[in-house]
This record gives C-alpha cells, structure tokens and sequence, in this order.
DNA sequence: CGTGTTTACCGCCATG
DNA sequence: ATCATGGCGGTAAACA
C-alpha cells in the first residue's frame, strides 16, 4: 500500500476543528488501514500558531509538504489576511501542479478560489459566508447548499464540521467505503449524512431555514417516539388539519406524515449505521413502534431492508 | 394471507 | 374579485 502524505495548511487565527475534524478522520481511516496516511500540518512560518479560539499547535515550514499528494487548507477568521498574501497564493499554486489534489475546509476556499484554483468549478464554502464569497470571486460556482463538492481534482467543504464529512469522502475516495465508514464509525459521525447535501441535513431540506415549519420539524425529530400525527402536528401549529396539511405541502414540496416518516427513516439508519441495537430497539426509538413496521417503511422508501444499512466492519486491532 | 379499522390525503365547497 | 381558512366526504394506503 502506499504511504500518502496529507499536508494541512494553517495560519494565525485559524478554525481549530477545520484542522482537528479532518486530522481526527484521517487518523481513524489509520486504524483500519495502517500506514496509509502520514499526516503534517504547515504554516508560513513554522511554529506554534495560534488559532481564533487561542490554542496553539505546532506547524512545520511549507517546505515539508513539497511532495504532499494532498493539500487541505483549513477556514478560519484569520483567512481574512492569508487570502491576499502574495507567498501564500504563489505557494498553493505551485502545490496545483505538484499534488494530486487539493481540498479546502470552510473558509479556506477564500485562499483557493484567491489563487485561481476555482476559477469556473464548483465549489462551497460556509453558509455564512456564501453570499460574500460568490461576490468576490464571480469566476466560482458557490453551491451553498453543500456538505461538500467535488469539481475534479478540487475538493471543498462547508462549516466546521462538514470538513470531517470532506475527509471521510476523501478516504472512501482512496481506500474505499469500508474504510471510511469504520472511521466514521469510530468518530461516531455520520459516514455519509443523511439528507446528502444539505448543509443542515435532510430536515431542513423540506422547509427552508425561515419556514415556519422549520422548527416544528426540528422539534418533532427531539421526540421522535410520541405519536407526531397529521392532528398532533396541526394543533402544534394552531391550524386546522386541513389548512396545516395543505400549507405544510405547498411549502415543503410534501405532506407532514411523509415528512415524519422520513425523519424516522433518518434516525433509524443512523442509529443503525454508528450501533449494534437490535432493530426492534431501534424502532422503538424512532417511533416506528415495531421492528416489522420499520422495515415495511424501508423496503417502501429505500427499497431494502434494515439490516441492509448495517455497517458490517470489525473493530480496530489497537481497540479490540 | 384475508379482513375490518384507522389514518392520510385531496377535491370540493362555504366562510370571512 | 381574490385569497386564506376550515369542514366534509371519498379513496387509497397502512395498520392490526
């Protein structure tokens, strides 16, 4: 097997978890496929730097990623000064041409898409930042609503956690799913989240961010075990059964007990792909009540079974 | 597997 | 007139 270098960029002011998420994911892909991955984290100027939140790690000099096969540049505050740094953009340009790939974390596209790299590819960043990124860098195609995108050999994420997602994505990309989805497994992280794309997971894929069935839905997936009917729902909402089924429609694109059963369907699968309960445990957790009603529900939405969506992996040598 | 019951959804219409 | 609301009844699907 081949050893493949990752390299992370950081700079002062950088957003820890954008480098401790990833970092954390590549090490776990390590347990189950040793010597894969050798992991180093550089700077401008090798030493201790200081991220947003205070803490400092300790980064080599850029010169110990010159044979990298994979340059992550992580998000943060700091990226504020680093995106108009002459040495730096030269640096992530010159690492174009030489690695294999090149991925960014959050607000680390700013240094991308400064140096050229995204110029008419697709590519995200975090939400908050979206609108402002889409207008300095027109060339980009920002889709917003993104975990993470691939435009060829460019890779970037969106908020934070999302650069776990990018670096599960990338080490499903080189040592395959089973891999990946034991790390996640061990990160107790979705391996691919539910919903897929969305930055605020499938739920919020029905109703936008400001909907007023927003929060009804965000409520309703704390609790998913009570009985969450079309009556139950409706009178949350102070509304008819009749008008609240007809608006939730009109406003999510579907009706509130398929909305339900999908948010039950979500949790089931997770808590199916991270555990070992048994299914009937599972359903009763999520509501389904019985093991043979959930698995009915699967077989109708999914077209396979539960224990389909069981991830069958062992555990690492080095925690057995 | 068949069967009675419940639930969800939708068209229709009345109201304000 | 237009629009949101809400009640009624039929149908299909899911449940027991």
């Amino acid at each position: 097997m081949t050893m493949r270098s990752i390299a992370f960029l950081v700079f002062p002011g950088f957003q820890i978890l954008d480098l401790t998420g990833p970092l954390a994911a590549f090490e776990m892909a390590g347990l189950f496929a040793p010597d894969a991955y050798r992991l180093v984290t550089i700077a401008a100027t090798a030493g201790a730097v200081a991220s947003s939140s205070g803490l400092c790690i300790q980064a080599e000099a850029l010169s110990r990623a010159k044979r990298c096969d994979t340059l992550i540049v992580v998000g943060g505050d700091g990226i504020r000064d680093v995106f108009r740094d002459t040495m730096l953009l030269r640096f992530v340009q010159g690492m174009a041409r030489r690695t294999r790939r090149i991925a960014s974390v959050c607000s680390g596209a700013y240094l991308l898409a400064a140096a050229g790299l995204l110029d008419g590819r697709a590519a995200t960043t975090h939400w908050s930042r979206a609108a402002d990124f889409a207008r300095r860098f027109p060339d980009v195609r920002v889709e917003a609503d993104r975990i993470f995108v691939r435009d060829g050999d460019i890779w970037t994420s969106a908020g934070i956690s999302a650069g776990i997602d990018l670096a599960l994505a990338l080490v499903e990309c080189d040592l395959g799913e089973d891999v990946a989805r034991a790390a996640a497994r061990q990160l107790v992280v979705y391996h691919r989240r539910p919903g897929g794309q969305s930055q605020f997971s499938a739920l919020l894929d029905l109703a936008q961010p400001q909907s007023r069935f927003d929060a009804l839905l965000h409520r309703a997936r704390e609790r998913l075990t009570e009985r969450l009917s079309v009556e139950d729902l409706a009178d949350e909402m102070a509304m008819s059964p009749r008008n609240f089924s007809r608006a939730f429609a009109r406003e999510t694109g579907t009706s509130p007990a398929r909305a339900i059963e999908r948010l039950r369907l979500e949790a089931a699968r997770a808590a199916l792909d991270n555990g070992v309960v048994s299914l009937a445990v599972v359903a009763s957790q999520t509501g389904f009540g019985d093991a043979d009603r959930m698995r009915r529900a699967f077989m109708r939405i999914y077209g396979r079974t539960p224990l389909a969506f069981r991830s069958h992996v062992t555990q690492p040598a080095a925690l057995a």
